[in-house]
DNA sequence: CGAATGACCAAGC
DNA sequence: GGCTTGGCCATTC
């Protein structure tokens, strides 16, 4: 078991119709201040995570990666209910998720 | 094992 | 009030 491993299972654990942000899952993981590392994590298991519930503390989609990615984050927080602006930006104070 | 890395955050100019 | 800098610490090569 490892930071890793708590993130990725604190990720899976966040309900449909939500999304959170490094912060928040980096502080339930037990690393207030791994926010950091959340990221870095997430880009090396973004085929075993539901990621596109994670966002920065805005509320932005940060990942540096291709815009299709983006794309997808966004229809899948739509299918799920969430309203996405077209700048990938999400209402933390409506949909965020706090554990 | 040591050095580099990173999808963040908050404070400072 | 927007941009730049520093710190944080596990994971990875």
């Amino acid at each position: 078991m490892s930071f890793k491993d708590r993130v990725i299972s604190i990720v899976c654990k966040i309900p449909s119709g939500h999304v959170t942000t490094y912060g928040t899952v980096a502080t339930l993981a037990g690393l207030s201040r791994g926010a950091r590392l959340v990221g870095g994590i997430l880009h090396f298991n973004i085929d075993d995570v539901p990621w596109h519930r994670v966002v920065n503390r805005h509320g932005f989609i940060s990942t540096k990666c291709l815009e299709h990615p983006k794309l997808a984050q966004k229809a899948l927080l739509e299918q799920e209910g969430i309203e996405v602006t077209s700048d990938f930006m999400v209402n933390l104070r409506k949909y965020g998720w706090f554990g």
